[in-house]
DNA sequence: CGGTTTCTTGATTGGGATCAATAGGAGTGG
DNA sequence: CCACTCCTATTGATCCCAATCAAGAAACCG
């Protein structure tokens, strides 16, 4: 797929479930007044379209950031596999526990943490997700805007750069437009975990 | 069960899913540095505990606001009626998706409203869930503290106090302490629904 | 009752939003 | 390749919503 292009829309029906084999993903959902957030990326080995399965229609857009591969997962063949294997079964129903897990931790963010954890937790949650498909995890070229990024940590892109640049300065990181290099990752968890007060 | 007592915490080794057959929980979740947040609610007729589906332990807190009735599944049995149904794992599928999709719900609250609409959504989405299981959609007794519903929204104890209040002085709802009820439904969703600007 | 928790309301503060201006890349077509 | 335009990023100044601090009232509960 070329970078920009829609894998599926909000009221799609439902019919497979995506895994990225490269590339990189965003989810946004649109509220009835229009605005529009981003819930969610997708990069290399994870897998996209559970939130279709209930409904039986997708409730978020997802479109590619760039250039990516998927692979298409008839969800009908994947059901009949499973009813073959139970492991198979479970492995479905351990990817959307996960899931509902990992939403759990944006809610914490969204509802907990101020600008400088948001955003330090957000680094760190990437770098652990590039190293676990073998990518850097220290050093990555970040294709998303700075608007991108806030939509999801429920910043505005103003203060994502300002929050960059000082976290720069503190040399915890290195930062060239889109380019990131992580120098400290324990002070970024320092950051990230900081008491309040 | 009673008021106050523990369904199951963090850690615990996932077992069971539970459905509320009465009551009311809430579920929170604890950060490495203490700090606690509600991540949900449950009310009759929902289900708990899918959260420990994937890792086989729990994520999360879950207690009972107010004295509780509820109905324990054991998740091997449920799987193993399962595998003689496509029904039924259809069903748990659906369940579990519905939670992702609630998850997107909260996260476009957290990460995009204010005050007001956050306060307006969350009355509004009790009302239709107490409506779901026959119960009086516009009066309720809300087993709450003004901290939780805070915690919940992503906002602090005076300013659910506040916000209430100034429902009430426009006419959208009457409150007298827990006790809350809805005079203007759709003046709520317009206030919901408000657009940016 | 008396003590504790919860709620309300007021005054002030502060973090991030908003407004604004400039600079820097990326993409396009000549 | 360069010129042009558009999009993205940076940084400063100001504003505003919700947090914080504070005090008193009301309700719950043993």
């Amino acid at each position: 797929m070329r970078r920009g292009a829609s894998l599926y829309r909000t009221g799609d029906r439902f019919t497979s479930l995506y895994a990225v084999r490269s590339g990189f993903f965003k989810a946004t959902a649109v509220l009835e007044n229009g605005r529009e957030q981003v819930t969610g990326f997708s990069m290399t080995g994870e897998v996209m379209g559970m939130d279709g399965i209930g409904p039986e229609q997708h409730s978020c857009n997802v479109s590619a950031v760039e250039d990516s591969d998927i692979c298409v997962m008839s969800f009908a063949a994947l059901q009949a596999l499973a009813q073959q294997s139970p492991g198979l079964q479970h492995q479905l129903r351990k990817m959307m526990s996960r899931e509902i897990v990992r939403e759990h931790g944006v809610m914490l963010l969204l509802g907990s943490m101020n600008a400088d954890e948001r955003l330090a937790m957000f680094l760190l949650n990437l770098s652990r997700r590039f190293a676990a498909h073998g990518a850097s995890p220290s050093e990555f070229n970040l294709r998303l805007t700075r608007e991108e990024i806030g939509s999801y940590l429920g910043l505005k892109l103003e203060t994502i750069s300002r929050t960059l640049s000082k976290f720069q300065q503190e040399g915890l990181i290195r930062v060239k437009l889109k380019f990131i290099r992580i120098l400290d990752d324990a002070g970024l968890e320092r950051v990230m975990r900081r008491d309040p007060d």
